[in-house]
DNA sequence: GTAAACTCTGGACTTATGTCCAGAGTCAAG
DNA sequence: CTTGACTCTGGACATAAGTCCAGAGTTTAC
């Protein structure tokens, strides 16, 4: 099938998919004669894998190397759960930044609602 | 004083005042004759309410937006506290799609040691 | 056979917030 | 006066993951 197809199933655009190509997520696929790009389901389901990786927080360095390991014919569940941990580590890390910002934030206001906020007052800055 | 000055004592670098100053966050100062930048303490000082707004959350836009208002003389607090809330809606919005990332990963996980997980299985791809 | 839809390449562009550079000129201390 | 530290400009570079473009060639439906 041609790219605009894969594109259409894999629910990304044809420019994604070069791109992937590029980095190396996808290999580079056989041609027709005229050049044009000739695909196989395999490729919706591997750009649907990829999709999926990045969904959970995997960069796409991340997802290559994931999906090397895939293609080395090594890579089991338990062999790959590390991926998912530290991309749960690298969540609950943010989370945890966010939950402090939310705090300064909150203390930013009260002491704004009080008088001297040292924010927007009229300090003559 | 000079910018190397107001940098040690703003805890920014350099570049990032003549940055400030490119983008309108800060006003150009006067020159010596050589073409040093002269400056006093007031612009130590609004670079420090900068980057406080920006640690809670605040874009430079936003930044130059609130400073701007804040030249115009006519910000209290009452008048800008509007920004802080803007700024906690999207740190807790953020927090909340962060949780949902969280809940999905873990999700996958668990499938994950259930056998299929349809994530770096063997599936073919 | 023609028109519309599709695909090709390679590179520039996007966002946000700075950071770094070369090459030239200036300032301060001794 | 010399030396080392400082500053100037303007533009390129950085990140991440794509997006968009022109201009040319291809395929498909009618």
């Amino acid at each position: 099938m041609k790219i605009g197809e894969v594109a259409r199933r894999a629910e990304v655009t044809i420019d994604t998919i070069r791109f992937y190509e590029r980095r190396g997520v996808l290999s580079p696929p056989s041609r027709r004669p005229s050049g044009y790009r000739e695909y196989t389901d395999d490729t919706v389901e591997r750009i649907r894998l990829a999709r999926k990786m990045q969904s959970v927080g995997l960069s796409l360095d991340e997802v290559i190397d994931a999906l090397s390991a895939h293609d080395a014919g090594k890579a089991t569940c338990a062999s790959e759960r590390w991926r998912l941990d530290a991309a749960l580590d690298r969540v609950d890390e943010r989370i945890a930044e966010l939950k402090a910002l939310r705090r300064e934030i909150v203390s930013v206001r009260s002491a704004c609602e009080k008088g001297r906020c040292g924010f927007v007052a009229a300090d003559g800055v």
